[in-house]
DNA sequence: AATGAATGAGCATTCATTCAT
DNA sequence: GATGAATGAATGCTCATTCAT
């Protein structure tokens, strides 16, 4: 949606996205949202319908380049399944250290409502994983039995690093952490487990 | 007089943490709450702050239980590692088909205040998990160099897993597949691959 | 009006007295009044039928013992007219170093609804001077043509000088000031001033 | 984009003054002051902080309003101490006249936090009445001993004569009658009475 | 298009009053 | 009678949205 002053919008998203990423929803006045973009109140309602517009557009825009990004990496070299692994997981940390505001702000608001442009957004990456996965699968280098559950897994461990984890963790090592639980056991010696797990 | 009512708080809880889970904070209605609750509006406030603090203490709460039922499920069985990493994600699971308000509400209004009751309990939970996989790291079952991060990882994938995966997945196979993915690896050949992971 | 427990009832008008006071009426809250007044808030109800008549109740009865003094002075020392106008300044500055809480209150909520005790209380205060004065008019001690104008200026003056006077100043300094400046003229040598008033 | 429009504060003050010398403070709503203003309810919070900042901005400016124009009239001519005590008089009258919802509103909501603005103004008003007595004590045009006093005592004779007195008393009469009491002894012979007063 | 003054629906919160105990 | 827990009508205030300029 091509509007009259394309630097303008995005002045605004990016001023929105900051505050939404330190404030709750309804703690996010539209007058601080238009002041830190240096426009006018008014302004935000050329651009956007309205606030959850302005909400859910910063979020699908935010999740657009990072599915896109993604996507080029993952084009770029044809790897091993676990090297894509590791780049999927490398990507998302690197795009969450840039950005923290837009893995803060995957908490949604509310239930997201099935169809939002953001929801479709979420899917997207969901499936890109997903697809990795499959592929890993048909190639025989992965045995797993629910590719469309590791596509939700991984951004979730991400985010949880990244909010959560300890402020000093550097984004190598989280990268290579949950790389390692996702391609390694956690469990050393299985044998003396008796008891195994069945998919 | 009246007694003070332990029972009409709980009901207050009870019909909070349904309308928080269903709608976005500033969408719920303290009214409606208390209607659900069949208490009066001024009730809420006998027993609650405010909004926020109804919001927050309900989250606790929450959290405290769930924290306590792990606590106790670990407790009573003496068991390998593996089994105790399934015992945690079969409690978490099993809580938040139980309780789905609470695993939706896990995004907070706003980036939670160090300090705030709900804040520690989910440390409290984070710690409980790390803890177990420590104790692994001692008898030698589990080789993890990152212990919290795990106990950030597994709750994570549980409530991704519960908010955005198909509705239709059961409890049990969420269960066995997120053990399963935390204790096997999803690399099946690793003689494929070359370059391997160094954590 | 008798009821159970009078000295309940004196309870509860003197800690209304201390609010009102001390603060704007819609700021004293009747659960202050009862807390302070050592009884429970349903207790007021029993002696006052709403917080409006808390508040002229108390007014009126503050108001009935400062006539009633006033009377018992007049009427001990029957003495001239500018000895009786001391008198009467006197005793309402007396009365009101001893319950400042009175005057301050004087200012009204609102235009007290004619009729109110509290202001036929006030007209009985105003009435009780004019009388004084309409005796000196009889006696020839006295020329003024407005003897119930005098009946308002004098409590007038008393509550100014009270409420906003310097803290530091006496009552018998009050007293002497007020008496002689209604008893001698503010003009020294009227003779410099050749417009005189016509009354 | 509109201009902010200095014509809708003074409405919003205006409806005020009206409104709340009707009715106490806190039977006054904000809707009814904006409906009667003309204004949006949110208008009002655009030139006044709250409630309390309204009533108070509202008295101040009524009073600022009274002491300037006392000043220019007593500046105007200049005239002899029983004449400017008559202009003053005279002057608060003919303002009350016109302003009854300001004589009405001097009680106070509470004790007026020293310093705030309407205190002020009230002081300035006192301190001008004041200094016109020390100018007549310099003049030897007057002998009181308490200048101060007298600042205090007049505005609260009007007052008094307006709100309480006969309605159908003319504001001639009260200047009169009030400027004869300050400046006459209300005692006709004075050698009737033996004991003196000792200012 | 851009602006920010104006608006008023909407909501959290208060507090006088009631009434079960 | 006494109490204070419970109530909900009443209201101050907010803030998304509109619209005159």
């Amino acid at each position: 949606m091509r509007k009259p002053d394309e630097n303008k919008r995005r002045q605004i998203v990016t001023a929105a996205a900051k505050l939404f990423s330190m404030l709750p929803y309804h703690k996010v006045l539209l007058e601080q949202v238009a002041t830190d973009a240096q426009v006018g109140k008014g302004t935000v309602y050329i651009y956007f319908k309205d606030k959850e517009n302005l909400y859910y557009s910063m979020i699908s825009e935010g999740f657009a380049k990072l599915v896109q990004r993604l996507q080029q990496q993952l084009a770029a070299k044809q790897a091993h399944f676990a090297q894509r692994v590791r780049a999927i997981v490398a990507g998302l940390v690197e795009f969450g250290l840039q950005h923290p505001e837009l893995f803060e702000v995957m908490r949604s608001v509310g239930v997201p409502p099935e169809d939002t442009a953001w929801d479709n957004k979420r899917k997207e990456l969901a499936n890109l994983i997903e697809q990795v996965v499959r592929d890993g699968v048909s190639s025989g280098e992965c045995g797993d039995e629910h590719p469309e559950l590791i596509g939700l897994y991984i951004p979730a461990m991400v985010r949880a690093a990244l909010l959560y984890g300890n402020p000093g963790d550097n984004g190598l090592m989280l990268t290579e952490h949950i790389t390692k639980v996702l391609t390694h056991s956690l469990v050393l010696r299985p044998e003396l487990t008796k008891e195994t797990v069945c998919g």
